[in-house]
DNA sequence: ATTGAGCGT
């Protein structure tokens, strides 16, 4: 389709002589940030380079032959090898390479390694990666510090998750129980939904807003998912109306596209539920104003 | 925008 016809690795409506000034983004006060905040900032002359590497450019661990390494990104031995230290990347650009990874995390000093996973036969990047950290600790406060909020040079958002697949973590096996949430906010992240539903609910595994995976925008609709099923359950009926972000939440249940576990069918709510829920909404204000509070969990 | 798709040589 919108074949870019062997371009280089810039994102083609920007402007490489005039680099956009500073994407900051709001501090995002939903997040439990670590003291240091590093800003998002495209900088450092590491503006992404056109000379198209056909190998990844991945940075040596240990670089015995190359002697010089490419000083323009902060680049951190790992500190260990027998803990996950690195993270999946989604939602990528075409054009988004390797460098442009590095770039966005070599504020934190502390990463070893990027790479953009791409089709073998057409080359093409399979829009996600991974992100390689010296440690846990690190990759742990790089996914806190950066998930959901803005890459640089695009109006995207982060999408970061442990790397778990293929790399010898033990998968969670337990079923999921999902419901849908409709109605969000358009700035409404996977943390922020995560984190509505977890100061509620012990047994949240995640959350995910489901978005353009061209514009990385939010398609304003996402899933949740339980541990439990009687926190499903419950979810569905008491957190239906209540407000994440700046939009009351619009919650049903939740198509399996793939069959998780020994899951039932999901249930509607019944006439008698929707009734007791509407009484919820009576105190929605006062919800509201805890769910847009910046500790949104824990205090309830 | 109202039921996604996202794990590697």
């Amino acid at each position: 389709m919108m074949q870019p016809g062997a371009t280089g690795g810039v994102p083609p409506q920007m402007d490489q002589s005039a680099p956009p000034p500073q994407q900051q983004q709001p501090p995002q006060p939903w997040m439990m940030m670590p003291a240091q905040a590093p800003p998002l900032m495209w900088n450092q002359q590491a503006a992404p380079p056109p000379q198209q590497q056909q190998q990844q450019t991945q940075v040596p661990s240990q670089a015995p032959q190359m002697a010089q390494a490419p000083a323009q990104y902060a680049v951190a031995q790992p500190q260990s090898h027998d803990e996950i230290r690195t993270l999946w990347i989604g939602d990528l650009q075409y054009w988004m390479e390797e460098s442009y990874l590095l770039n966005c995390f070599s504020q934190t000093g502390e990463v070893v390694s990027a790479k953009v996973i791409r089709n073998k036969q057409s080359g093409q990047s399979e829009n996600y990666g991974f992100v390689e950290f010296a440690s846990r600790a690190a990759a742990e406060r790089a996914l806190q510090t950066y998930n959901g909020n803005l890459m640089p040079s695009v109006e995207q958002s982060f999408r970061l998750n442990w790397a778990s697949l293929g790399s010898g973590e033990r998968r969670d096996d337990t079923p999921d129980y999902t419901i849908f949430v409709g109605d969000l906010a358009s700035d409404v992240t996977d943390y922020m939904l995560q984190e509505t539903f977890r100061g509620h609910f012990t047994s949240v595994k995640g959350a995910k807003v489901v978005t353009d995976r061209m514009t990385g925008r939010s398609k304003g609709y996402g899933f949740v998912r339980f541990g439990d099923e009687s926190e499903q359950l419950r979810a569905m009926n008491e957190m239906n109306g209540m407000f994440c972000s700046t939009r009351p939440m619009r919650i049903g249940p939740a198509t399996t596209k793939k069959n998780v576990g020994t899951q039932q069918p999901q249930q509607q709510y019944s006439k008698e539920q929707d009734a007791k829920r509407l009484s919820h909404l009576r105190g929605l204000e006062l919800i509201s104003a805890e769910m847009r509070s910046p500790l949104v969990h824990g205090l309830v």
